[in-house]
DNA sequence: ATTTCAATTGACGACGTCGACATTGCTGCC
DNA sequence: GGCAGCAATGTCGACGTCGTCAATTGAAAT
């Protein structure tokens, strides 16, 4: 590899004045400028970022720790949105997946601080409370879609999951809705119970009797292989003689199989039956007709954020307590269509 | 940091012995060896893996270019199987995304170089041709999920999409389905044609008559933007008076939009109509009420595969003009169930 | 002409690690 | 006892870069 001798040899300088060219440092001739930038040019020279490491104790490079990737895709935007702002910023990113084993865990970490990076982005692919096995020798750290157990302290970046779910349940409630079936996420994910709780609360706002409600489990079971009763769950809901107006589902993917049941018995979305899920995935939302209201969650910007915190915290200017909370907007479509809204207004006024 | 002097201090060893122990060297006394690893484990030493790579001209660092991680979620697998296969082999992953930029490609390029990588994984995140901007230094590079251009040299490593899709129209076929619709993917994709191509090829092999076959375009225009007929496509396929029996979609996603368009006219899978894939994107292919029949790409092994070609390439043993092809298989599930060639079966006796 | 000062450039060493080679000490053998 | 031979350990320098400080140059000020 050439390096920055030979650069010199071939410009006529010292390797300390290519040193400077390279670095933009300042009093240095612009002819010794150019002469330089042509060696440099010539040669195809590009520093050596492990050499300049050892003696700036700084890499550059930012590390991210992901537990789960494959059982839940979309999340994969929380590791796009650190790669944009890495690539934003000059950084780079190292990249290792534990799938959720602590002695992996316990490697990744060993390697990450083998190559001296400046922080770690501890992310994980579904919203939950962790605890990091950083060791003794300590990184900055910074939770990303997740929070620490009691007695752990990082900063951490969430997802408003009780904000999401209560502007959803309210969306509803102002299309006219008054009877509501819901189907639970597996209660072991942090958001099933944020999400429930932020729709019964909205519910009760609104003056919505309990009575009124139907909440169902829809899946249970460890993450990644839990059982799945969302489709059996929703025909049930759907055969009351009085069944709900609405139905909420704990997220996308059972939204889908909500639809398919509905579908199976004949009723169409969202004229016989509104039906909403959570996550934006798209693949899901867009892919059903019609196109899927949900509630988006910011995966990218968790990322691209998270990098930032990180940043500050490398550079001493964060705070170590730090939990920031990003919005989850509700992305109304066509399963909660306007429509809908006329159409109980209607009822309402014939029968009343 | 603390640094190999330091735990020769406390050992009182030559920082030199203390490389020996860490690195396994012979000829080390078992009594030394104890108290340096002692003295390791107090001070909680951890290599510098930068200052190491100055000297041996190896990083062990393997660099990942991907280009539209947001469009194919799942393709994140073949991210996945080369985080395994590192993590397994003692190397190290650094994540770059282009967004297929060319400017951000040129970065990137120039970042691994700097990083003095070992070497390069090219992964496409749908398969197709692609030209790697890797510039004049050139770092070992293997293809994934894609190949190069005429007139580049790079071996590759790519799933047979001919023949998965062979192989799941001899399935249809050995099921006794003879009228088949098939919905094509976006034309852009290189999927979309070796798919269609098999297809074609299986049907003919069968001596099923062009006529039929109901051929349809399902999305055309630019990747991650496209235009989707397929739920139109479906319904008027499906309304046709002597409608196919089977009908394949050029991927799963399509596969979701069609059982929404068969069960909206009151067709129900595998019964009434069989519907197949092509991707396995769990989240469709298990989300679907029957699970949907179609075809795995091996991501996982696309990338766990691809990182040994390039540590052969690394060491000097692969070739530079190796093409590996992994095989897709089918994956039978119950959208297209055995009851179904009993069924035709029992038609064409009543019928005959 | 001499001094002063700033701009420009270079020499050198240190960062952490390990390869090449030197040194020390011990064992076994004649 | 003397010496070869080997195991165990240490010394030193180099990798590529850049911080520190010294050296050189030239122009402005006296």
């Amino acid at each position: 590899m050439v390096s920055i001798k030979d650069v010199a040899r071939v410009a006529g300088v010292s390797d300390k004045t290519v040193s400077r060219v390279v670095n933009g440092e300042p009093n240095v001739t612009a002819d010794t400028i150019e002469k330089v930038q042509l060696a440099i040019a010539d040669l195809g020279y590009i520093p050596n970022l492990a050499a300049r490491s050892i003696r700036s104790n700084r890499t550059n490079i930012i590390g991210i720790i992901t537990d789960f990737i494959s059982t839940t895709p979309y999340s994969g935007d929380i590791v796009r949105g650190v790669q944009d702002w890495a690539g934003a910023n000059g950084r780079t990113v190292l990249l290792a997946n534990t799938d959720g084993d602590p002695t992996r865990e316990a490697n990744v970490w060993r390697t990450f601080k083998a190559h001296r990076i400046d922080g770690v982005l501890y992310v994980a692919m579904y919203h939950r409370v962790v605890v990091p096995a950083a060791g003794e020798v300590s990184i900055p750290t910074v939770l990303v879609n997740s929070h620490p157990e009691d007695g752990y302290v990082y900063p951490s970046i969430e997802p408003d999951d009780f904000g999401g779910s209560y502007a959803l349940t309210e969306h509803l409630i102002a299309l006219g809705h008054r009877r509501i079936g819901y189907i639970r996420l597996n209660p072991l994910l942090l958001g099933a119970n944020q999400r429930l709780d932020a729709f019964l609360a909205a519910a009760q706002a609104a003056g919505i009797a309990e009575s009124d409600l139907v909440i169902r489990l829809g899946m249970e079971g460890p993450v990644g292989r839990e059982t799945n009763y969302v489709y059996r769950e929703t025909l049930d809901i759907l055969s009351m003689p009085d069944r709900p107006t609405a139905l909420v589902c704990g997220n996308d993917e059972m939204a889908l199989q909500a639809y398919l049941a509905a579908l199976s018995l004949g009723l169409r979305v969202p004229d016989d039956i509104t039906i909403v899920g959570f996550d934006d995935f798209r693949t899901v939302s867009l892919g059903l007709k019609p196109e899927l209201t949900t509630v988006a969650l910011p995966y990218y910007d968790l990322g691209w954020q998270g990098a930032d915190m990180l940043d500050q915290l490398v550079h001493g200017k964060g705070s170590e307590t730090e939990r920031r909370v990003l919005k989850c907007p509700v992305v109304a479509r066509r399963s909660s269509a306007q429509a809908r809204e006329m159409q109980i207004a209607d009822a309402a006024g014939t029968g009343g």
